[in-house]
DNA sequence: AGACGGTTGTAGCGCTTGCTACACGAACCG
DNA sequence: CGGTTCGTGTAGCAAGCGCTACAACCGTCT
């Protein structure tokens, strides 16, 4: 049983691969199984049916945008302004921009009534949000840090549909 | 051609239901058709191709969401802070939310490279903002209008991940 | 009456989807 | 050495997808 989790963990990093970069709206499992090297019929063989495979997959991305964040870390707690730019800066990054696009993804999945998608969406998005709060100076970082989610979040929405602009000149300023 | 086009009106108003109840992912041709009492040959004969027809009714779609946001817009423009509030909660209105689940599909979409949903969140997103700014009592209703869209996207994104409470703490909001 | 063009149903194409039945070599255990 | 279980390839299933060929209907015009 753990050979086989072995096995798991091994496929998983190709197929977060495949999902980063072709979303998931494109991870059927034979270009999963294509992506990661082995059959359609192995992947359900690892994972009991695409639903695992995929609340797996995302868990893993998941992790590894921990991961991310952390060696962004500022080596000190900064105030929200310069949080904000800072972040607001990472995300349009080559390197994190996929993440968002799939979270993007998962939250209109779960908007839409998939429960697991909602839950690890969620699960993320908390982990977003401590992260942020770790990482803010600040006398209220419990109200800083939702608003600094809010309006990232917001910016990853308006980034999709073209409307960077408007993001930029929200950040402008600051309330 | 002109008869043609009343009957393509005639059945978008029932194919936009379909589409705001069950989302863009659940709407391939035969639901769509069964929905609107007709068959998907029909739908294929009364439109070019399936992309033509969900361009048609998500325009359908938008140009709905601007006559229930007229219909709800104020008797004058208001202070940033108390139009806030108030759009915040229209968006959570059971007869609007399913706009924003829809529109949070179009940027999923769109952030995975659907140049066509691209371009029509972007027309959704301008005339949105344009509303906002026409709403606003402000000396900087651009930077403003810019604001309050980022952050009403954000607790849209926010909301469908069932993190409605970081929404609240965001946006002062109490109980 | 007959021809004709716009409209519609039937049936099916080729493809992708998630998933599975079956067979067969390898490896391990008695 | 024989039997059993594990791992994997081949092949295929039923359902759904967008889309189309074909034939039949219908009202209109001559």
């Amino acid at each position: 049983m753990t050979i086989l989790e072995d096995k798991r963990a091994l496929i998983l990093d190709k197929l977060a691969d495949h999902v980063l970069a072709n979303g998931l709206s494109a991870s059927s499992l034979r270009p999963l199984a294509k992506a990661a090297g082995t059959s359609d019929r192995m992947l359900l063989y690892y994972f009991a049916d695409k639903g695992e495979l995929v609340a797996a997959v995302l868990q893993h991305i998941a992790h590894r945008m921990v991961t991310l964040m952390e060696s962004a870390a500022a080596t000190e707690p900064m105030p929200y302004d310069a949080l904000l730019m800072r972040l607001s800066a990472s995300l349009s990054d080559p390197g994190f921009a996929p993440y968002m696009r799939v979270f993007l993804e998962v939250a209109s999945g779960a908007a839409n009534g998939d429960a697991t998608l909602a839950q690890i969406g969620e699960s993320i998005g908390r982990g977003f949000l401590d992260w942020g709060k770790a990482q803010l100076k600040s006398d209220t970082p419990d109200i800083d840090a939702a608003r600094l989610m809010v309006t990232l979040e917001g910016t990853v929405f308006l980034r999709a549909i073209g409307m960077s602009d408007v993001c930029r000149t929200a950040l402008g300023t600051r309330e």
